[in-house]
RNA sequence: GCGGACAUGGCGGAAUUGGCAGACGCGCUAGAUUUAGGAUCUAGUGGUGACCCCGUGCAGGUUCAAGUCCUGUUGUCCGCACCA
């Protein structure tokens, strides 16, 4: 036995991170005739808060990913970056009185080295940077774009406003009521916005998740968010000639159909004023619905409140009956029309309206107790009351009634979406310029490509203005300009984008992060894209994710990008949460600060106790014991060293188990099963501690198996044991089907379906050998004697049960 | 309310198409070694003293066989939230 030096990780891990530097081991390589895989972690945002021991664990997923795909023979393209512009940044740089530029930097340089540490496989040479202006630049000719292709449009609309950050939230970012950053109010505030037409697309977003991998729980509440649905559009008479469309997935009940209600910004009540005999009362229930905020609202939502409009009347197109019209804030303008037909017999919020206010309930479809509660059963029940319908069932009388409705044209066939067009503008310093002037004469100019970027002015003050202007608003130089296409004077937009903008796209933008002519070239979109694998937080689900497709199926319709989906692939990672398993905070006082780990374990122990933890997919509490025990494994692994024997072959009792083991651990490491593989691994190193004895050949393929979680000290173990070149340099290892099993092996033998004996046979027996194999065996024939044996089932490799009386 | 996921030892978790429940790790117990151990090694570790038996949230069912399939039920977590 040869002298072991100590297993010091601070040590080697520094000596392989600089080596891997020094020599470009990680730079995707240029040479596109080698398969390419294309491996994403979304970019994070340098808070100033720094990494918890919850950011590596889908990195080290990735990380571990495409080390094993480059010994695959990959050029593996495995980039990171920084989504830098954005609020907590600002709110920081507000408070301490230090410019956001200057703040960001330093976050930066703090996640670097943080990353750094951990010893992922990055290309350092794409970072990308969303606040660089030569990135956003790229961001602001894709909004040039959108815009040249009306879908970027200037619309006042009532907007979520957060009264604590001043701003205004995305539906996206509003969380029960709440601003999803700061947990301030939300209210509503009507506003200029600008706003992007994603409801454009929302059938192929819907459609298309047919052409991707995404794990099922993404899929899911992608298509719920989009809400699709099908019905009809009905027009409505009233007695003052008005039309009222309506749009109902139920058109089947129009018979039911007993009053009408519309929202309180429906533009009838302004168009009516004259012939409505209440107005008054009319406008009051307005103001105060708007002045509720969206909390309030949701609060409120037990009991329904509501006026009815007076004067005038609607009038039921199936049967000429005239019906009251009310206005109620549970009906929304940005849904469907504004309006809605109540059927209170076959709707539970028609229902409770009804019953409320003294309303008529009638039964249309019959199964259930109207006057109980509504009966909203779509299955069961028939059509009752309803002239030509009556008799047929809900899916036979939507089909009748839509097309009497097409034929009398009154109505027509209509797909709804729940999805709303994205609020696109942020009164706020910290985010990219809308390259845009206000021109009294020409409207709203996109400024000249060959201007871009549009740069961020330095200002004095980035505070946020009570008025809800952008700071830049303040910025008479910077705001007055002229008009790029009449010369004239004009005036800049003054809102900036919101931080889903950068993150839109940055994945494009690693294929070739320096080009100065495009987003970047054609060539090395068409080699990298789309992305084979991204995997991020299920927090992102419905906001950049959805952003993002629709970013990409842009430019894929105007001929920038080559594929119609941005991601091949997407996967989601569990919560690391605190050893006393509440969500990790810094005000819970339950954070684990990754450097303390590093420190005190390694990177290679830390990377390892991530993989090893628990379900990937699962929120996990975070153990320090855990991490020991990674460590000590990582000490074995390390003493290994001192069993090590000649030998270029693996020994003939552990054949088996090494083939199996690279089996398992090739195959876990696709399917996101990170803790079984390490799990394999630890037994395989159990048995080599059994024997007290490892093959040169045994050690060198199990260091290749455990590169990708343990990168420092397999490469550190491949050296010291002169193995030859590097190790990340190897082949990954293949295994033989036929060696994965022993040649004996042992089942069990049930006797009515409980263990009552074990037996060796020969593998690869076939059923009824297996059973005549178990007949034979003396315990088995003791166990049955005196016994009639009315079956025997043999399932080979696994056992034989018999069933005796 | 709607949609989705999950429920297995003291803990994190394993378990192809239904086929030996509890792999692997932590913790714990005992022993060895050690001046000492939050080090290392060995053995044990679902419950009950042992064979038996009982055991995958609960109650049924299908099957030779159920953690896995079916029906009902309870609980936890996540997403959406008056979407007509």
């Amino acid at each position: 036995m040869k002298q072991m030096k100590e297993y010091n990780p601070k040590e080697i891990e520094k000596k392989w991170q600089d080596i891997w530097e020094k020599e470009g081991t990680f730079i995707a390589s240029e040479d596109k005739s080698k398969p390419k895989f294309y491996a994403l972690i979304e970019f994070p945002y340098p808070s100033g808060e720094g990494l918890h021991v919850g950011h590596p664990r889908p990195y080290t997923a990735l990380d571990v990913v495409a080390r094993k795909r480059r010994m695959q023979g990959y050029n593996v393209l495995f980039p990171i970056g920084w989504d830098a512009f954005g609020l907590p940044t600002e709110n920081y740089a507000i408070k301490n009185k230090i410019h956001p530029r200057i703040v960001t930097e330093k976050n930066i340089a703090r996640f670097k080295s943080q990353l750094k540490s951990l010893g992922f496989s990055f290309d350092w040479s794409r970072e990308v940077n969303t606040t660089d202006p030569a990135y956003y630049k790229w961001t602001q000719w894709i909004f040039l774009k959108l815009f040249e292709k009306g879908l970027a449009y200037k619309k006042e609309a009532a907007i979520n406003w957060c009264t604590d950050c001043k701003v205004g939230l995305a539906n996206e970012e509003v969380v029960n009521g709440v601003c999803e950053r700061c947990g301030g109010e939300v209210v509503r505030k009507v506003k200029n916005q600008w706003m992007l037409k994603i409801t454009e697309y929302a059938e192929r977003l819907l459609s298309d998740l047919d052409l991707v991998d995404y794990i099922e729980r993404v899929k899911v509440q992608q298509v719920n968010w989009i809400g699709r649905s099908e019905g009809a559009e009905v027009d409505f008479n009233t007695t003052a000639g008005y039309t009222l469309k309506v749009y109902t997935t139920r058109p089947d009940t129009l018979f039911g159909a007993t009053y009408m209600v519309i929202s309180p910004e429906h533009p009838m009540i302004d168009e009516l004023k004259d012939k409505i005999t209440n107005l008054d009362e009319l406008i009051e229930y307005r103001e105060k619905a708007a002045r509720k905020s969206d909390f309030e609202r949701t609060e409120l939502a037990k009991e329904k409140t509501g006026v009815q409009v007076k004067g005038i009347m609607a009038i039921n197109p199936v049967n000429k009956k005239e019906i009251p019209i009310w206005i109620s804030d549970y009906v929304l303008m940005s849904y469907g029309t504004g309006a809605i037909m109540a059927v209170p017999g076959h709707d539970t919020r028609d229902w409770e309206f009804a019953k409320k206010f003294n309303l008529p309930i009638i039964e249309v479809v019959a199964g259930g107790d109207v006057e109980k509660e509504a009966f909203t059963d779509i299955e069961n029940g028939t059509m009752v009351n309803s002239d030509f319908l009556n008799g047929l069932n809900v899916k036979e009388a939507k089909e009748k009634i839509t097309e009497w409705l097409e034929q009398n044209g009154i109505g027509r066939r209509k797909v709804n979406y729940k999805l709303r067009d994205w609020v696109f503008s942020r009164q706020r310093y910290w985010g990219e310029p809308i390259p845009l002037v206000y021109c009294e004469k020409c409207g709203w100019v996109p400024i000249p490509e060959e201007e871009l970027p549009l740069l961020l002015p330095e200002v004095e003050s980035y505070e946020p203005t009570d008025t809800g202007e952008s700071p830049l608003a303040n910025m008479p130089d910077w705001v007055n300009t002229t008009c790029p296409k009449c010369g004239g004077k004009a005036q800049r937009e003054t809102d900036t984008m919101p931080q889903w903008a950068g993150s839109s796209w940055y994945f494009l933008r690693y294929t070739d992060p320096h080009n100065d002519k495009e987003l970047a070239s054609k060539e090395n979109l068409e080699y990298w894209m789309p992305v084979d694998w991204y995997n991020g937080g299920m927090e992102h689900t419905t906001l950049h994710l959805l952003y993002s497709r629709f970013w990409h199926k842009f430019l894929y319709d105007i001929g920038v990008v080559p594929t119609p989906e941005p991601y091949q692939k997407r996967t989601s990672h569990g919560m690391i949460l605190g050893e006393n398993n509440e969500k990790m905070s810094k005000s819970r006082g339950n954070v684990v600060n990754p450097d303390e780990m590093i420190d005190e374990f390694g990177a290679d122990t830390l990377r390892m106790y991530e993989m090893f933890i628990g379900d990937f997919e699962k929120a996990v509490p975070w153990s320090y014991n855990g991490i020991k025990g990674c460590r000590r494994f990582l000490d074995r692994v390390w003493r290994l060293q001192s069993f090590i024997v000649e030998g270029d072959e693996y020994s003939s009792d552990l054949e088996v188990a090494m083939h199996k083991t690279i089996k398992k651990v090739s195959e876990d490491y696709e399917n996101l099963k990170f803790n079984t593989a390490i799990a394999s691994m630890m037994s395989l190193v159990n048995s080599f501690y059994a024997k007290e004895k490892v093959t040169r050949a045994e050690f060198r393929d199990f260091l290749i198996l455990l590169n990708p979680v343990a990168p420092h000290i397999t490469e550190e173990l491949w050296e010291l044991n002169g193995y030859e070149g590097m190790l990340n340099q190897q082949k990954w290892p293949t295994w033989d089907e036929s060696k994965t099993v022993e040649d004996q092996i042992e089942i069990a033998v049930q006797i009515n379906g409980k263990v009552r004996e074990r037996i060796m046979i020969p593998s690869g027996l076939g059923k009824e050998e297996t059973e005549e194999a178990a007949m034979k065996d003396e315990k088995v024939l003791e166990l049955i004697k005196g016994k009639n044996v009315i079956k025997v089932i043999g399932v080979p490799g696994k056992l034989v049960n018999i069933v005796v009386k």
